[in-house]
DNA sequence: GCGAAAAGTATGAT
DNA sequence: TCAAGCATACTTTTCGC
């Protein structure tokens, strides 16, 4: 019997959880920005269809938007706040699984449930689940969102986007899958953005009708084995990967840009100090250890580097994070002569500190 | 010279 | 020209034998 996947996707989220709270925004243009610090310097995060309407779009810097219109709506992200909202529609998402371990959130705002034994091959029931749980968010968070049904992931992530706002797209059959995907540009596919997008331009193939048909030779020997055969099966529609929890990120960081370019190791310090206070209280917060530490530094050109030490024992302690990022900071400064515009720090390696035993607990 | 681990870069989505 | 902050996938280099 075949798959069935469901992918949920709110609309505009960070807009439509102002708009809710605000009721006096509906109909104007909201944008929600990300700040950098320096007067209106920043990028859109997310902004309502109003706004789109009038070309603006996430990844925008704030100030185009501004030139676009000047009289929208603009908000500072308020990401804890939408973190909350966003826990309560996971767990509506999640009770319409097959069981909890087939649902799968993949971001803030998105998730996948795999629902082919509850349904059983038969996509009416499917569609029914969907109405459920859009039924389910909008009484419950006064929400709307899209819904796509598939054979698998890729084309329930790429149906959830075909009607929005408050959509419901079902694909069923290989024949539909094939009218689906064959005339969207290659740039649509789930995966592929705009660097690949370029290079699939480039190739002549501008399709993802045209990408499935191309010899799968060529596109591993462009894009490498294991990325040119994803790219020859999702063209396809081909995705067996399946529905699982995600366990939680695998690294923590914090970027922040400095209030002014600088190259004195003693000021950037300073703003790492308190990303470090940030990324500890995650960590601490999910009982965490780290074993890699690494800083990343954007210049004033906006050319990005990075640098990482493994440490020789799994670490808690901010202190370690401080130490680690000055001596990386400070050798590189010392081996580049930049100046830095943004800088950030990460840990990896993460476990549990609750199964491992400190030096001390031996004595 | 090999596989594994670490280091560093590229890419994508919001 | 403007240009946030985050995570992950992928590639290259180094390590241990």
């Amino acid at each position: 019997m075949f798959r069935i996947v469901a992918h949920v996707d709110m609309d505009y989220f960070y807009a439509a959880v102002e708009e809710r709270e605000n009721p006096s925004l509906h109909g104007k243009p909201v944008v929600v920005c990300m700040y950098s610090g320096r007067g209106d310097g920043g990028s859109v995060s997310t902004c309502n269809y109003v706004a789109r309407n009038i070309g603006i779009h996430s990844g925008m810097p704030c100030s185009r938007a501004r030139q676009l219109n000047p009289d929208a709506i603009y908000l500072p992200v308020r990401k804890d706040f939408y973190t909350k909202v966003s826990d309560r529609i996971m767990r509506i998402i999640e009770s319409h699984a097959d069981s909890p371990d087939s649902f799968e959130q993949v971001s803030i705002d998105e998730a996948f449930i795999e629902i082919s034994k509850t349904c059983k091959g038969d996509f009416d029931c499917a569609v029914r689940i969907a109405k459920q749980i859009k039924q389910e968010i909008l009484e419950q968070e006064k929400l709307t969102c899209s819904v796509g049904i598939g054979p698998n992931k890729l084309v329930a992530k790429m149906a959830s986007s075909e009607q929005k706002p408050d959509g419901l797209t079902v694909i069923t059959t290989p024949d539909e899958v094939a009218a689906f995907l064959r005339d969207k540009p290659v740039g649509k596919l789930w995966g592929v953005g705009k660097v690949t997008a370029l290079k699939l331009e480039e190739m002549n193939i501008h399709t993802i009708g045209e990408l499935a048909r191309h010899d799968a030779v060529e596109l591993v020997s462009t894009f490498g084995k294991k990325r040119g055969a994803w790219l020859k099966a999702s063209a396809q529609g081909i995705d067996e990967s399946p529905v699982i929890p995600r366990g939680r990120a695998d690294q923590i960081g914090r970027i922040v840009t400095l209030p002014h370019n600088s190259s004195d190791v003693e000021e950037i310090m300073g703003e790492i100090d308190m990303l470090a206070d940030d990324v500890i209280e995650k960590l601490h917060e999910r009982k965490l250890s780290f074993k890699q530490v690494s800083i990343t530094i954007i210049t004033s050109h906006f050319k990005a580097y990075s640098r990482n030490r493994t440490l020789n024992l799994p670490c808690s302690e901010k202190e370690t994070i401080l130490t680690t990022a000055y001596s990386l900071l400070s050798q590189f400064l010392e081996d580049n002569n930049v100046i830095v515009r943004r800088v950030g720090i990460m840990v990896s390696g993460l476990q549990e500190t609750s199964s491992q035993t400190t030096l001390s607990s031996y004595f």
